[in-house]
DNA sequence: CCAGTAATGTTATAAAAATAACATGGCATG
DNA sequence: CATGCCATGTTATTTTTATAACATTACTGG
């Protein structure tokens, strides 16, 4: 092993303890010149990555893919968002609540203050990577097979946990909601899921932005009155004609 | 809401998206001056970071603390990877192998080439997190309520959901090997799952560093020769005197 | 052991980013 | 409707970072 391959492995050893480290500390602790880390990093592409003058790992396409910078106009960002803002008044703390998946909620989660005591069902894993992260949260994730479309997790102990679980408040997504035929989602596998969770719950939410209202998507998962109220950019709007 | 506050509340909406953002094009997107973004994310550190002039979210402990440099060092952490190269061995690609939690095996997992095919079955967060950036790992986690001192879930549906799987290899971790005390963990809540995976695996392996023979830890959970073999930062020792 | 090449370092220069100081303009309140 | 503060912008200056060109050293194969 030349002296450039023990380098650069002991680089991406350093990044795998850290996630980033800056140029000028890598080429200290290589006792190397900055110019040969660079040269390092420029030749290993699929190793290693740059923010300025920082390295960090590559695939993390997180932190590098350049997004078309309107994306989030285009996937009503904003109203999912002003969404997660009012549903948030249904967020008791101390509760149990369970969080659907969807980018729609991953909202609601990024404003969970944080100090406030929770304890959060969820499936998806861009929802849990947010709640780890939060001190006060305690976490209870359902596993399963990963599924890349929706970033969830399913299978049938998914549903088997949920029965031993207590919940408050049921936080769910859709991207299909029809007065005749109900409320529908993209994925088939998140049915089950959804509906044990509704099940179990006291009080269920429906959280979308109003570009859903009319459309119907291929899972169908519930009626509309099935939840105690659907809460949109707008507000809420009560319903439960049912209970 | 002042002109402030929405700007604060779209950067943050941006970042939510994309997961960095560079300072001039926030200005440019926010139709401000950069002096003005940067006076934005200085004032509120809760909610943003900076890499040089990328912005990033606040809240991500690993982009920003900066941790003790030789901490590789006390960690073993050369020994681990070291370890973990020699495991690599014992991965066959389209096998379904079963990865144990802890911070070793979060090496062989970054080892894995990105042109593996795999089914990896896990229960810990950062290993599941390394999986999902790989294109051709179908991944099975293991649910259940988070811990975070071994950033793993546990739960009695985890067992279950190993119940219906075939495993070929089960890469295991240990933080004390003994002669007669056998092998050891910190936590209690991973010893169902690591012995289910085991009694599941058709082969097993532990991998760990050699700083761990001869230390006991507080939770048993298999003897030396329940292993196929143990791999260490030095190679490979055969056992299987069982079977 | 020597040529030739790869790896690394050095320096110079250009570009980008960070900081500080000051200027302007709105807008809330007495 | 003036006063003063807050938000923002502008400019100048320093520091960092990036790039390129060239110099040196180390290594390899004959």
């Amino acid at each position: 092993m030349t002296a450039k391959d023990r380098r650069i492995m002991a680089l991406s050893l350093a990044l795998a303890e850290r996630r980033v480290i800056h140029l000028k500390e890598a080429a200290a602790l290589m006792l190397v010149s900055e110019m040969t880390v660079r040269r390092d990093v420029a030749e290993n592409p699929d190793l290693f990555g740059t923010l300025g003058a920082h390295i960090i790992p590559a695939g993390r396409p997180d932190l590098e893919a350049t997004y078309a910078i309107d994306r989030a106009a285009e996937s009503h960002s904003v109203a999912k968002r002003q969404a997660s803002i009012h549903a948030l008044r249904y967020l008791q703390p101390d509760e149990t609540v369970f969080i659907d998946c969807g980018s729609t909620l991953t909202h609601l989660v990024d404003l969970i203050p944080a100090d406030t005591r929770l304890t959060v069902v969820c499936y998806a894993f861009n929802t849990a990577d947010r709640l780890i992260a939060k001190p006060n949260i305690t976490l209870i994730l359902l596993g399963g097979v990963y599924h890349p479309t929706s970033a969830s997790f399913a299978g049938a102990s998914g549903a088997d946990t949920l029965n031993a679980l207590g919940i408050n408040a049921a936080f769910l997504s859709a991207s299909g909601v029809d007065q005749q035929r109900g409320v529908s989602c993209e994925q088939f596998h998140e049915v089950p899921i959804k509906r044990k969770a509704m099940q179990m719950a006291q009080r269920r939410y429906l959280v979308c932005d109003q570009s859903k209202i009319g459309r119907v998507r291929p899972a169908h998962f519930a009626d509309i009155d099935d939840f105690d109220a659907i809460i949109t950019e707008t507000g809420e709007m009560p319903l439960n004609t049912k209970a």
